[in-house]
DNA sequence: TTGTATGCGTTATCAC
DNA sequence: GTGATAACGCATACAA
């Protein structure tokens, strides 16, 4: 392949006039720019970037990193992200970490070793400790997971706030006896949102039952196990809010089994929005996040940082949505 | 940040034999080797990859590039990759193109600027062309999706084939009038599946109607739209191919709108097996390929192409499987 | 077994 | 407006 000392020879200038016409084209002479370009077309250059690199000691390259890419809730985000990063000139790479810390770790060496000038972290599976140190070395941002007692900023809704919408909603239809299922015991997002659930409950003077409360994943199974047992219960609830819609959706294949109706004898909540609460029956009610706005501003602040730009705020919550849909209302 | 020369003087010894250390161990002498890597240590060495990729002209960096991560159908192929990728020391990293050849073309640049050392293609907006001037030059594979009249490997199902299952699937249970909701126009595989399609029709002696076939998207709402245009035909069919299965599960949203049973009165069949047509209600009926395997193969191939191994066999095909489920079959 | 020296391809500083 | 050249960090051919 050739090189720029290729094209130099050919237009008979120098090699610092044809990375002039690259990366700065008006501080060239119209003429000479011309021959450059031409020579350039003739004998098919492109840069090689891993010169340029180097050079630059940037790549302008950043990394989603998150747990894996089929989780629908991500798409929406990453198009934010890949958004702003369009405008500003960087390249968008997304790697799963398959909820593996060494594979995660793998990944992150590319921005150890300068591969990459930023990463956006949708969930960690690093040490709290390890991740501070990442942060106060390279550019990171947290995006909709988040740890806030650590100086990486972060974009992301106020959770607890979200779930108490949610089982709010379900106390106003009505409902007393109300299951929650959970997501990962050390999700931060998940805990935030235990608050919340409990939260709601007390304010309306429901004893928190910790029967109603079940730990598990965010998958379709989980939410199918996790809705057997509740359902086998003597005091059934009456009423669901699941940590995720896929769960959702698990807990409502279950009350199917059951021959249970929906919304009348068991109401069932989600969370996020995902594109099949709408295209599921009974469709689903949830709790929206404005998934693109977060990839927005998650990416806005990684190159606030790369670029050393003063960062007015660190640690940015967007307002979320309850969207209630037939699953919980008629 | 910390380069091989700080370790070097800091071991006492050259950058080479520091460089021995990181690459050739076993070429060091003992003793040496246990100096330098605690010089490594101390000042917390990390290799700077820019450096070595220019060097080496090689990033071990590979792009999965396709449509949108959104897609479920991905989530399995990708893994494939990932997995294979991991056992040899590549790093995988995704790119969208969200349907954009612009888009595609910029990330394609980081294949002909050298910072990628490959490429998995699953659905290229390039064209023919530019496809095979691409292949000929750098190391691509065409994965799911391909043009096969190009000198690129692939790996794939046979679409027509697999149609031809579904279809006669829904002629084994005494349909007659059977629509089909195709892709875009454009998308080879759409263009298979449909061969299929008429192919299934013709052995069986029926007459393909084009009032039958409906030329859409992939989504979810194409697929409600030409359903109803297909319903609302005066000899409304019996069944429902859909060429994927969110395609299907906007048909079945559709016919529960006209009141219809499924599959008593119309009869649904999806594509691609993604985890939403277990999950959904009824249960969908559709075509499993082996997404895994055909990640695995494709990786496999793609490293083939990069370290020049001989490669037997450049167009590879692997088999599908019909699932049938409640949508088509009580 | 180790060190010296070179070059990968580019950009940016400095001089003209 | 342009050219000469150093430097980015590393790996390797060659010499010792």
């Amino acid at each position: 392949m050739s090189n720029i000392k290729d094209v130099a020879e050919k237009a008979d200038v120098s090699t610092a006039t044809v990375s002039r016409v690259l990366n700065n084209p008006h501080t060239v002479k119209n003429e000479t720019k011309k021959r450059v370009q031409k020579a350039i077309q003739e004998i098919d250059y492109q840069p090689n970037m891993l010169g340029r690199n180097l050079r630059r000691s940037s790549t302008r390259m950043v990394m989603i990193l998150l747990e894996n890419v089929s989780n629908p809730f991500y798409s929406r985000v990453i198009r934010g992200i890949e958004q702003i990063a369009l405008e500003n000139d960087y390249y968008i790479v997304i790697c799963n970490n398959n909820s593996d810390p060494a594979q995660e770790n793998t990944y992150l060496n590319l921005l150890r070793s300068k591969v990459l000038d930023g990463v956006i972290m949708m969930k960690p599976e690093l040490s709290k400790k390890k991740l501070q140190e990442l942060g106060s070395r390279f550019a990171v941002v947290q995006c909709c997971e988040y740890i806030d007692d650590l100086d990486i900023p972060f974009v992301s809704i106020n959770n607890k706030k979200a779930a108490y919408s949610a089982v709010k909603h379900l106390l106003d239809q009505g409902h007393q006896n109300i299951g929650f299922i959970s997501g990962g015991q050390n999700v931060p997002s998940a805990q935030q949102r235990k608050k919340g659930y409990k939260y709601a409950l007390q304010e309306s003077g429901i004893t928190i039952k910790q029967k109603y409360i079940k730990n598990g994943t965010y998958g379709y199974k989980g939410g199918m196990e996790k809705t057997r047992e509740l359902l086998s219960l003597k005091e059934k609830p009456t009423a669901i809010f699941a940590i995720s819609d896929i769960t959702a959706i698990g807990a409502i294949k279950t009350i199917r089994e059951y021959n249970l109706k929906i919304p009348d004898e068991i109401a069932v909540v989600g969370f996020d929005n995902t594109s099949i609460s709408r295209m599921y029956n009974p469709e689903l009610t949830t709790i929206a996040q404005p998934r693109k706005e977060m990839g927005q501003k998650a990416m806005q602040l990684l190159i606030d940082i790369i670029q050393h730009n003063e960062i007015k705020n660190k640690n940015i919550f967007l307002d979320h949505k309850l969207i209630i849909r037939e699953s919980s209302k008629n």
